[in-house]
DNA sequence: CATAAACTACGAATTATTTCGTACAAAAGT
DNA sequence: ACTTTTGTACGAAATAATTCGTAGTTTATG
């Protein structure tokens, strides 16, 4: 039921900003997301003008400075953007693409065990 | 220093179906992509000759029928389509994809037994 | 008050990607 | 021989995504 949603790489750029700050106003996002790569302010305004035209992002009018927030949710639109990703980069292999990511990202020990605690979950077998 | 590539959609499906199939015919992938998404085969031809293009695929053209190969090698590709995805949709947590693989994609016990194994690889070797 | 700084709105240029039509050549079928 | 099918080449339209400039307001500053 959960419409099919495809945010381009930019608006995920800034759902990233907006997941891990919370609700922000135009400048503060331009400010983080320039850490990154240099972009000018009206280009991230207006991205976040037509995320909210697509209801991705909810913006707050009341004051002169708009305050925006993510509407879409992070773990459930990561969940999509992980069955897509799947399919065009994996043809549909997860197993492939965990390997892929055991293999290569390495990561330490505490989060290999988080990984055994939930495969055991798995196995024991709860829908 | 392995130059970044970052082939597009509609690239990585034929990729998909080249590296699933090995040297392919226009025709041949065309059909084959017409499965899961109707398109004109000369779409798909251009698509080829701008990948050939690129360097993404290479091209034998002894006979008539040109003969299409990846040139990206299926496993190296893949990881840099996964480091990609990584930042632009988890920003950059490992762990967080594979919870959420291993979450919602429920793979099979088969599976699950690969992964452990490959686990305990990296744990230092105790099977 | 006057100027500068900080904002929003929005058109439009730019760049990237996808899709297909048309032209023409070779091969196969009749 | 001629008609149909199968093929490549390639321009260019259609679509999508990104980027920014300019105009016009409001607020802060000297």
């Amino acid at each position: 039921m959960t419409s099919i949603i495809k945010p381009t790489e930019a608006e995920l750029a800034i759902l990233q900003v907006l997941w891990e700050q919370g609700p922000c106003t135009v400048r503060q996002i331009n400010d983080l997301m320039n850490n990154k790569k240099e972009v000018g302010y009206t280009t991230t305004l207006k991205l976040l003008q037509i995320m909210a035209g697509k209801g991705i992002v909810a913006v707050d009018k009341s004051q002169r400075t708009h305050v925006y927030q993510a509407v879409l949710r992070q773990e459930e639109t990561q969940r999509q953007l992980v069955d897509q990703f799947l399919e065009t980069a994996f043809g549909g292999s997860a197993k492939r693409l965990v390997m892929q990511l055991l293999g290569h990202k390495t990561p330490d020990q505490r989060e290999l065990d988080e990984i055994k605690r939930l495969i055991s979950k798995l196995e024991g077998g709860e829908l």
